[in-house]
DNA sequence: TCGCTTGTACGATGTTTATCGAACTATGGC
DNA sequence: GCCATAGTTCGATAAACATCGTACAAGCGA
């Protein structure tokens, strides 16, 4: 639980980016931590399981989109804003602005 | 298969569209489409089955991405590039530039 | 009409995925 | 050390998905 591996921003592949972005749960997270800037976990849940929450969380780590930081007892969740802006130029931009 | 049904642009939902673009072979097609404008189904195969492809070809019409129109006994597809550019301002441009 | 070509429809198979409960780990406060 | 809290990990289940062979439909040319 310690430290969280984050994959190189080099290393994300396209394909995995738009997985990330393929399922509705993960939009809504997505599109509050755009608002929000950083968020815990529960923060975000909408009722959901901690477990389901943990496997979108790690699917959207795992993508590049979010890096999460233990903070105390909770984990603290950004956007890979910039890294993802070096990445995919006006990519992010894009999709938050599609996302509403 | 006379006429092909393609959503209306604003019926396109953003996780229909991103999980379009979550397989690399789709990704492939939406890159050739992108660079030659207009080609037939069996242009863009790797080699694949036919069917196979038309599987891919199938969901990139249902998530808005690709227009269908046939040409006597060939398929010509082509990106509704305007109207996904009015849906989603930015965002396939983006990921043309992201997907190379 | 017959044959050829292009793509779709259907069905089967194996893989991936989402969901969630239960057990576990890590951290902080007392 | 003990307990509560926040997330992870594991395991099971059901749904979605990619792949491909076969059969089928539609158009074109001879």
């Amino acid at each position: 639980m310690r430290a969280y591996k984050h994959p190189a921003i080099e290393d994300v592949r396209p394909e995995d980016f738009f997985h990330a972005l393929s399922d509705p749960v993960r939009l809504a997270i997505v599109r509050q931590l755009a608002r929000e800037g950083e968020a815990s976990c529960a923060a975000l849940d909408g009722g959901r399981p901690k477990s389901s929450m943990s496997h979108h969380f790690r699917v959207l780590r795992e993508a590049g989109l979010v890096q999460t930081r233990p903070a105390g007892v909770t984990h603290m969740n950004t956007l890979r804003r910039d890294e993802l802006d070096r990445r995919f130029p006006g990519l992010l931009d894009a999709v938050l602005a599609a996302i509403g």
